[in-house]
RNA sequence: GCGGGUGUUGCUUAAUGGUAAAGCUCCAGCCUUCCAAGCUGGUUACGCGGGUUCGAUUCCCGCCACCCGCUCCA
């Protein structure tokens, strides 16, 4: 960002779609509200994410292991994880001044108890609506926000499936599969990456708020009693893991949830935000959840959700600690993160970007110089790792010779081919991506086998051997 | 969900109750020996649906989307 609180939403969603990070879901229709589609770089950039998280959290670790469940599960799933009941907010309307309420929260403040029913809730008499003070307020009426749909041809209560409101359930109702192949022992967790649904109120603030989204969820199963050492661990690797993508610490926060706030069954739950332009908000919640899920499924499925500890001889229900990460939030730190606007010395200047200086909102650019704009991701999430030139279109030799080190760039990385338009333009267009290098192959590299390879943060070149150009990339791109 | 605002091409901005214009971007060609050069040509727009009218991008109604505030944040 280039300053913090100067970045407008409305500035980097126009660069999102101008270079095809993320356009409006069905926006030849009008779009939908709380849909986005990523385009080719936005779905490389959540690629990215998702391949650092599932590296870091499942393949370079001994003690985890990922799965991928179907979205749609059986519906005892949502009652026995309380969702069915209990992820709905029973919500009142004032009549006479139309403002909303959560009916809980509407009585707690007037010393009330929201009266719960078999068929759902009754606000008890003498609440009022504290903006006009009218008592002419709606019934509460909960507003359920998993997504409904059917299995099979007909559509009654029996075939009613629910989209997964998030990932965690699949590896919990999986727990036994897993144990018994995975070959693991207590502590160990499984992983997953997948879609999930809520059908939000109120979508808000680009996509932070969705109603389809993404996670990256991990259970990690742990004997009762090491509830508060694990969570410790798991806070601090998470927290690690933001800075390795590029989010600097300075943006990154904790917030520890009071005992008060905490779910009956939760012993911690800790939350790492970040500060975007619309303010502090979560990327990720590391709850500690006791042995509530395992439980509940075990006791609404009838099948018993044990572990019998070898070296112990003990048998018990294994207490858990979730991780539950946010990929499209993740990318959207990443893209306001990196969001920066400079003005830089126009025309030939090899001293690079000594003389780029950070624009100042609503100011003119200064004699000389131009705005750029670029996006500083790390490398480890830049949509485009590479991109390569020759300096020349219309010199057939340089053209093929480029190609030659693109196509080898290519098979591992992901690059970029561009021969249209200046030098200096194909430059900026890159930034605008967040490319961290560019290749170009002139004349030199003809005669002498070299290449410069020019940086996106500092502008500057630096000639190289073609010979060792890979284990260059490969030495700057982690 | 409530209140306010916005909606003309990828972007920025015009004009108009009667053929929608320009700059930048993008694409093609020419040219070009390293940071948005130049020349020529080209694609692309009135958010959607009704109504009024001979004719609506323009006036009216409804809807949709986005932004701001409130609410919400499971």
């Amino acid at each position: 960002m280039t300053e913090a609180g100067t970045l407008k939403l409305d500035v980097l969603a126009a660069l999102c779609k101008r270079r095809g990070f993320i356009f409006p879901n069905s926006e030849i229709y009008g779009g939908i509200n709380g849909f986005w589609d990523y385009g080719p770089l936005g779905s490389e950039l959540k690629r990215n994410i998702r391949e650092a998280w599932w590296q870091d959290v499942v393949r370079r670790r001994d003690d985890v292991v990922g799965i991928d469940t179907a979205i749609i599960m059986h519906p005892k799933v949502w009652e026995a994880s309380g969702h069915v009941a209990g992820f709905a907010d029973p919500m009142v309307d004032c009549k006479s001044c139309k403002k909303r309420y959560r009916a809980d929260n509407l009585c707690e403040d007037q010393g009330q108890e929201l009266v719960r029913t078999d068929t759902g809730f009754v606000l008890p008499a003498g609440i009022s609506c504290p903006a006009c003070g009218s008592k002419d307020l709606t019934e509460p009426r909960a507003f359920n926000l998993m997504f409904e749909s059917n299995t099979g041809p007909v559509k009654d209560d029996s075939s009613r499936v629910y989209l997964r409101p998030e990932t965690a359930q699949g590896i919990f109702v999986q727990f036994d599969n897993v144990l018994a192949t995975a070959r693991q022992k207590i502590p160990f967790g499984i992983a997953q990456v997948g879609k999930a649904f809520r059908n939000e109120i109120n979508p808000r603030n680009y996509t932070f708020r969705s109603r389809e989204f993404e996670q990256m969820e991990l259970e990690f199963f742990i004997k009762p009693g090491t509830d508060t050492e694990w969570h410790k661990y798991w806070v601090e690797e998470r927290l690690k893991w933001y800075t390795s993508i590029g989010l600097p610490s300075s943006s990154l926060h904790l917030d520890v949830h009071p005992k008060e706030k905490l779910a009956h069954y939760a012993s911690a739950c800790t939350d790492v935000m970040y500060d975007f332009p619309f303010g502090r908000q979560e990327l990720e919640g590391i709850a500690a959840r006791g042995c509530f899920d395992l439980t509940q499924h075990a006791k609404f499925s009838g099948k018993p959700l044990n572990y019998f500890d070898q070296e112990t001889n003990e048998n018990f229900v294994p207490h858990v600690i979730e991780p539950s990460a946010g990929v499209d939030r993740i990318a959207l730190a990443l893209l306001c993160n990196a969001y920066r606007e400079e003005w830089v010395p126009k025309g030939k200047d090899d001293s690079g970007s000594a003389g780029a200086i950070l624009a100042e909102p609503g100011k003119p650019v200064p004699e000389a110089h131009e705005p750029r704009t670029v996006m500083r991701f790390h490398p480890r999430v830049a949509p485009v790792k590479v991109a390569v030139f020759p300096l020349l279109k219309n010199k057939p030799e340089l053209v093929a010779k480029a190609r030659g080190i693109f196509e080898d760039l290519r098979t591992d990385w992901s690059c970029f081919w561009d021969v249209t338009g200046a030098i200096g333009r194909r430059y900026r267009r890159q930034d605008e991506a967040g490319t961290p290098y560019c290749v170009t192959v002139d004349f030199d590299t003809l005669s002498a086998d070299t290449v410069t390879v020019r940086d996106r943060d500092s502008m500057k070149q630096e000639r190289i051997a073609v010979s060792e150009l890979h284990d260059l990339m490969r030495e700057r791109l982690r």
